[in-house]
RNA sequence: GGGGGCGUAGCUCAAUUGGUUAGAGUACCGGACUGUCGAUCCGGUGGUUGCGGGUUCGAGCCCCGUCGCCCUCGCCA
């Protein structure tokens, strides 16, 4: 690391250094003025120096550093010596030695900083993004961004020793329909004509499989125009992958291979491969939703059977009219004061659920405001059918089954959380397979690919895909760590004629298909071979590694609610020139005072 | 587009629920101090209470509007 200005780094100096003259350069971390000694620890991305300024030893350098303040730069040149017994250290890796200044040069001012360069001190979000550059000299910001960076050399280190090859696509692409909504880019050599930037290299990387670049990766930047969450940005990161001549298994295993090698060289952790595998069919039974959190139990079970012999009206019209009654028992729920069943119901609510039944669990049997509506069998039965313990808080919910899914879902989350059933260092890996190929669009009367247009239909199903299209399971599957979706592949479809079938159920017309996707189809008749793949989501994946609650802090700059960046202030006013170039007129309504 | 939370000194927060001169810690400035490492001690500066309007004798606090940040539903193949 010597460069003109240091011989050093500012965490490389340790006892064994004690003699030597070195040259360190960092920004100024803390500075204590007793008066005669002066004591500044200097910091750079490596570490931190204490460096020891005395009069005696150069009245120059003392002098200057009277004059230093934090985050302050500056260079210097003094003696590495063992500190006495009494003022060693531990707490830091170079905490046995200083540095005895003979000389020192302040190589840039720095003004009071708007927060303090520590990790104990809490600033809010928005200053932090608008002084990002101050944000990102704390330790946290610098361990998570090391971190990302130790994540993607396992990665490609992985894959590179796997014969993987990395290759770049297009940022500058085109629309297609579907999916999310494209961030655009006009053209100003062909006027009226857009660029769309790529919410994933999804057709780039199966036409490289095409073209015979078997076992391609890419660490890629994805794009998409939609409204931000907390693991959710306009720009992210994909570790993106594609091979050749492979099936289900071949992926998922490889997969594996680069999921525990980074779990294994980041976090000194084993993870244990095969991982797990449920169907979405059982997922959806068990934890109402393709994304388990299978760290703790409170699974799911249907009681519409005896929902539909109650008195209970709300329970029976459900069954009756097509719905299901299902729900999950809470160990210990039954001390749950009303308040607090109330408020269960309000963490349902905003999914559909237009209330949540209970009954508790008490040594005689079950008990509560509905228990009236049941006979003592099915009393019974209902307890057995929840599989509940003394003190248990049953809760259920009737309604159709995606609305019971999704209530019971986030109830279940919910609880898990309030009752501490999550072991919160646990490493829950699994896959999800076997997802519907289609997604039925109540609206637009339409069917939509769950995963995307290209995903391969299972060869036991591909009979049912104009006669019921609605049960065939698709070639694909998801990678779920900790209840978070991590990434998902799948095979794809690599038989124009299997493509076209599929346009044709998703009511992509052919002259639609031709004018979108011509290009892929052009290129399936041209020999492609079977290929599949996957993608990661690398900010959830370096998230859930340092255990933040957004992905924003995965990421040196990232953008707010707004889609804003408060250190830039992107997106800015263009000027009419600008976007006469780009034969662009502003409607009025995105007219605005500057 | 909907729901919710927050906005007071550079930063993090408080202000006895509408009461007189808006406080604390920290940062910053000045002073003291030759072994500290969250240095310590003494003193000090610092406020358009996000912005605009309203109610009131009186508003940081109540009402309306607006801006910003965060969480969330919809959305994200």
């Amino acid at each position: 690391m010597q460069t003109a200005y240091r011989t050093h780094t500012c965490g490389e100096l340790t006892a064994d250094h004690a003699g030597a003259t070195v040259h360190l350069a960092g920004w100024v971390d803390s500075a204590r003025d007793h008066g005669g000694v002066i004591f500044i620890d200097l910091r750079d991305r490596f570490g931190r120096t204490q460096c020891v300024f005395n009069p005696d030893t150069s009245a120059e350098a003392h002098a200057l550093a009277e004059t230093l303040h934090g985050e302050d730069v500056l260079a210097l040149e003094g003696e590495v010596r063992p500190r006495p017994a009494e003022a060693v250290n531990p707490k830091i890796p170079t905490g046995a030695i200083e540095v005895h200044v003979a000389q020192a040069t302040l190589l840039a001012h720095s003004e009071v900083p708007p927060f303090e360069v520590a990790d104990d001190v809490e600033v809010g979000e928005n200053v932090r993004l608008r002084y990002r550059y101050i944000d990102l000299r704390r330790p946290a910001m610098q361990r998570n961004l090391l971190t990302r960076a130790a994540i993607v050399r396992v990665m490609r280190q992985t894959l590179e020793a796997e014969g993987f090859i990395d290759i770049e696509t297009p940022l500058l692409t085109k629309s297609t329909p579907e999916g999310a909504r494209d961030f655009l880019v006009p053209s100003r050599i062909n006027p009226g004509r857009f660029y769309a930037l790529p919410q994933s290299p999804q057709l780039f990387k199966q036409i490289l499989m095409i073209a015979g670049y078997d076992r391609y990766y890419q660490i890629a930047k994805c794009l998409r125009d939609e409204d931000l969450r907390a693991d959710r940005q306009p720009e992210f990161t994909q570790l993106d992958v594609e091979m050749a001549f492979v099936a289900e298994d071949d992926v998922m295993a490889a997969t594996e291979r680069v999921v525990a090698a980074v779990f294994r060289q980041v976090a000194g952790r084993e993870v244990p491969t095969p991982f797990p595998r449920l169907t979405y069919a059982e997922a959806m039974r068990d934890y109402g939703t393709d994304k388990p959190d299978r760290r703790f139990g409170m699974l799911l079970k249907d009681v519409s059977e005896v929902a539909k012999a109650c008195e209970f009206r709300i329970f029976r019209e459900a069954v009756e009219k097509g719905g299901q009654v299902r729900g999950l028992a809470a160990p210990g729920g039954k001390a749950f004061s009303r308040k607090e069943i109330d408020d269960l119901a309000a963490h349902a609510a905003p999914f559909g659920a237009k209330g949540l039944a209970w009954l508790k669990c008490e040594a005689e049997g079950l008990a509560g405001p509905i228990a009236k509506f049941f006979n003592e069998g099915q009393l019974r039965d209902l307890r057995e059918a929840m599989g509940a313990a003394e003190g248990d808080l049953l809760l259920f919910v009737a309604d159709r089954p995606a609305v019971v899914a999704a209530s019971l879902d986030a109830l279940r989350a919910h609880l898990g959380r309030r009752l501490g059933l999550v072991p919160e260092d646990e490493v829950n890996l699994c896959w999800v397979t076997e997802f519907p190929l289609l997604e039925w669009d109540e609206e637009t009367k339409r069917h939509y690919s769950m995963h995307h247009p290209f995903t391969s239909p299972r060869p036991e199903d591909m009979d049912r895909l104009e006669s019921d299209p609605g049960s065939v399971r698709a070639r694909a599957y998801d990678l779920v760590l900790n209840g978070v979706e991590l990434g998902g592949g799948s095979v794809r479809i690599h038989r124009p004629d299997v493509q076209e079938r599929v346009f044709r159920l998703l009511g992509i017309g052919e002259e639609e298909a031709r004018q979108k996707f011509g290009f892929l189809l052009e290129a399936l008749r041209y020999g492609a071979p079977p290929h599949g793949g996957i993608a990661l989501g690398l900010d959830r994946f370096v998230r859930l590694m340092i255990g933040a609650d957004s992905i924003r802090e995965t990421m040196a700059f990232p953008k707010t609610q707004r889609a804003q960046c408060l250190m830039t202030g992107a997106p800015g006013p263009v000027d009419d020139d600008q976007l006469a170039e780009l034969h662009i007129r502003l409607r009025p309504e995105a007219m605005q005072e500057e």
